[in-house]
DNA sequence: TGTACATCAGTGAACGCGCGTTCACTGATGTAC
DNA sequence: TGTACATCAGTGAACGCGCGTTCACTGATGTAC
């Protein structure tokens, strides 16, 4: 039954990628521990092989989806001059697209309010990406004072997450309108 | 045991009371009926005398608490002239009273990405409430044309809620630079 | 390189626990005459 | 206004269920000589 340490890395992996999955479409609490090692292929007994406790994975699993994202929308940048960087990721963050597909979207969106409750380890896995990315906005916003670009790229990536969160909550028609409007303003800043 | 019908309008109240509270500080799914009832004083047994199921009163408390933000910023931008409305409203939502007092405070900022899982009647609750609120942030904004002050206020409502469901999870220091960072931001709309 | 043994990834069943919901019961309130 | 009966708010115990976690076990992998 032994598996060798390339493969039970590899399994590690898997558990954590379907995790980050889950916890964002379902959220943290409503995804059980049994379902997420089934989904990765495994009895659940076998999860504190790889992991302390559930709480451990929430964090992995909230970094590693954290990490998808910026890399995401660093592409969605990629080869933009001025800063039509900020505006290709406003454009990837704040769209129906996003909205309708949390699995792979931001945690900070997809389960706010629950990492708001969540243990150190995670809050400050969220905490990271939360600078990170408002790196990712500064650095492609057209400020040149470096702490007035920060700020604003604090302003609108808040925009951005509330955006997302009330967009998931309303009906399509009014989602798209927020959606629009937060894009509308962002774009003017 | 039978309780007067003015007794029992009282006893359901105090549920929803107590849960619109719980719910913010704990979150939805974290909270338990029996807890909740023990809270307002009763067994919780008694529960499915007053409401047919927990989400039913998710919903009720949902709406409860969104109509008590409500209440509480229509008051605090009352006797303002212009678009000082607009700002006070503004500060009193973005700010670290708010921020470390979720039990009153706003629904979508404190269980946001729970609320996008919710039911449909708990959705347009929430629906409801945020459109009241764009309603109520619109009126103070001092845009002649009533399209744009609805759109100005949608934006600066996502920002408020991105702000305080982002200062519940990153420590005090940085929680204080959010909300400051969004309060001038939208303070210079 | 080959052998003997220790390690440990994964299985499958069990643990105690708290959840939402149900139900038989109690006795004060409400209703009908 | 007084009496007999039905209603139902609230109690307390129980229901089945799924949760996170633990554990004895299996057998392939890794290690030591």
């Amino acid at each position: 039954m032994r598996k060798s340490r390339v493969e039970a890395a590899d399994t590690r992996r898997r558990i954590v990628e379907v995790a980050a999955r889950e916890f964002r479409t379902n959220g943290i609490q409503a995804t059980g521990l049994a379902d997420l090692m089934s989904e990765a292929g495994l009895s659940h007994g076998g999860f504190y092989r790889h992991f302390e406790s559930k709480d451990q994975l929430v964090a992995e699993a909230c970094e590693a989806g954290l990490n998808e994202i910026i890399g995401r929308l660093e592409a969605a940048a990629d080869g933009c001059e001025g800063n039509d960087g900020f505006k290709a990721i406003v454009d990837a963050y704040v769209s129906a697209s996003h909205r309708d597909a949390p699995a792979d979207g931001c945690p900070l969106a997809a389960m706010g309010s629950e990492l708001a409750r969540a243990d150190e380890q995670t809050r400050a896995a969220a905490s990271r990406g939360f600078a990170d990315l408002v790196s990712v906005l500064a650095k492609r916003s057209g400020r040149r004072r470096h702490e007035a670009a920060r700020a604003e790229a604090v302003f609108a990536l808040s925009a951005m997450i509330g955006a997302v969160t009330m967009a998931r909550i309303v009906g399509d028609d009014d989602a798209a309108a927020i959606l629009q409007d937060v894009r509308h303003h962002l774009s003017t800043l």
